[in-house]
DNA sequence: TTCTGCTATGACAACGTTGTCAGTGGGGCT
DNA sequence: AGCCCCACTGACAACGTTGTCATAGCAGAA
């Protein structure tokens, strides 16, 4: 592999000179920059980030520690929102996944200790609670989707609050008065979250959700989740006084409600209006009706806490609490006003 | 931070010493090895990979260059799998995606130059046939989900043309005689080689497929595809002698023609049956019925390409040929025999 | 002319690790 | 006793890069 002395010796000078002409440092005459940027290009040079990261003391990768988020699909946006925000940095992503167990999770601190990462980023799945155990890990970390109890570390979340708003709103605007929810693990924090604001757009409305058109569409623990919401949007839609529109808590919920729909023979959105949460494309825009939801902005989240992990790692000032994203209905075929 | 050099002074011994005892070299008293041992994890050393990399002329690293692979989102699973073979090898996994952007493409090979990455992978959304433009890069690629045109990578391939007869045998080996396909979209690979298989099982079962009940589920360029499942699948079904089952290109496409058949009041699999490809879980499971399908197995092929890869590293004899990866059949609710 | 100040370049060391080779000391053999 | 062998340890250099400092050359000022 051509070294920086490769270079060097071809052109005659020094390696420094040839060190400053690639670090573009303004010190070297443009003939010798011109010859030697030549010979760079004609030999394949690349440096060696190795050698200069040993040299520097400092490093421009960063580590991206995820539970088990590879198998939630549109998750992986939070990926593509931080590649993006590396690359305009030139800095590098060493990722790793945990598959949520916590002995993994220790080797990949420590393999990202052992690369000198300038920082790292945590994301989950579910936007959730988390005790990061990064004691090996001391550069700053930056929680995406999840917090930590103790409030070390900056965290960006998703607005669930609004979000559970924006749905509730959306379905009373239309005149729809008798709502059905069928909402993600209650164990997650995003349900109370979105409970709240779902009352919220309410009581604006000066109406109240009947609790006997709650129910859960998804239950049991993290890693051991299982769908209900057929079950329970049976249940909600062959009662006598039955809702004309449900809230979902996700789009798969949302598959189920309309599945469960079709069975009892109610068209969507004549007959019942859904809405779901997190735009997962492959199901919202593949559904006939396509699916109006809210979107988890995925993307921003990823974008967004790269920022804030660029800002941390040049020691600039940052927010102490949680940065909170968005999310932005999206309006497609599955609700209209009641008949 | 920590260095060999630390310990050594606090251990009264030579920085090769503790070199020693970290790399578990036997020419080491046990008693000065323990001695080591209790030092370093009470100093919280880590050996500082770029001086080793440095020293020792090889990277543990690996680079992982996708195309828009996000944005489908159970190919993330190969990113699992890869991770998993990784780990066992103890390295670490560079992760970029190029967006389908060529530019950005080669600014990554550079960057896994630069990181001296011991090999690479190259993983595609679609099962297609790619140009590989990695001039900068030296070190052993693999690709994943695609095929290099001038057969210089090794490569490792969903066995397209096994799923796609096991898709028409499972329906034919119920009684099924009349069979429509909406298939994926003709721009790419997979469409011929399923097409074959299809074709092969109808063959056996002495029958041909109508090409009048073939149609495309989604059309258009890379990038800008669209699904038109839902209007084809309609087409299909309003036709005065319809098929009483239908072969989809993937779980979208049977997500649409499942919308199509509750549209015409047809229900699923009583009066039509539909299998899938796949095995997109977020709609395959959620789905009510549950989707019968065949799955594309992009954990298996993100660990056989990195075990590939294992070997062209450390230059052991590899296949000539692209590694086919089996397809397996996953019966759920959605197909039964005809009425 | 000599000195000052500036531009352009190079020599050298150091980052943290490990391969090479050269000890050092103790036990067993003749 | 004298020798060799072996187990263990350490000194030193080198990997490729860049920060520090020194120096050479030249233009302009005194």
């Amino acid at each position: 592999m051509t070294t920086l002395k490769d270079v060097a010796k071809r052109g005659g000078v020094s390696a420094k000179t040839v060190s400053r002409v690639v670090n573009r440092d303004p010190m070297v005459s443009d003939e010798t920059r011109a010859a030697i940027l030549r010979l760079v290009d004609e030999l394949g040079y690349i440096p060696n980030d190795a050698a200069r990261q040993m040299r520097t003391q400092n490093s421009r990768t960063v580590g991206f520690l995820t539970d088990v988020i590879a198998t939630t699909p549109y998750s992986v946006d939070i990926v593509r929102g931080v590649q993006e925000e590396l690359r305009a940095e030139g800095r590098t992503m060493l990722i790793a996944n945990s598959g949520g167990m916590e002995e993994h999770e220790a080797e990949y601190w420590r393999m990202f200790r052992a690369q000198r990462a300038a920082g790292a980023l945590y994301a989950t799945m579910f936007h959730r609670a988390v005790d990061i155990n990064a004691v090996e890990f001391t550069s700053p970390v930056v929680l995406v989707n999840c917090f930590d109890r103790r409030h070390r570390f900056a965290a960006v979340l998703p607005d669930d609050f609004t979000g559970g708003y924006t749905q509730a709103k959306h379905l009373l605007d239309m005149g729809h008065r008798r709502i059905g929810l069928v909402s993600v693990n209650p164990i997650l924090r995003a349900e109370g979250l979105r409970r709240k604001g779902i009352d919220k757009a309410h009581g604006e409305a000066r109406l109240e959700l009947d609790d006997k058109l709650v129910r859960p569409g998804m239950v049991g623990n993290i890693g051991a989740e299982r769908l209900v919401a057929y079950e329970a949007a049976l249940e909600l839609l062959k009662g006598k006084k039955r809702p004309t529109a449900i809230i979902c808590g996700h789009d798969q919920i949302a598959l189920q409600v309309m599945s469960a729909a079709a069975e009892l023979g109610l068209r969507v959105p004549d007959d019942l209006s859904i809405i779901g949460y997190d735009d997962q494309h492959t199901i919202t825009e593949a559904l006939r009706p396509a699916l109006t939801t809210v979107a988890l902005p995925y993307y921003e989240m990823g974008r967004t806490a790269t920022l804030l992990l660029n800002d941390l790692i040049a020691g600039r000032e940052t927010p102490h609490q949680p940065v909170l994203v968005a999310c932005p209905l999206v309006i497609r075929q599955s609700c209209r006003p009641p008949k």
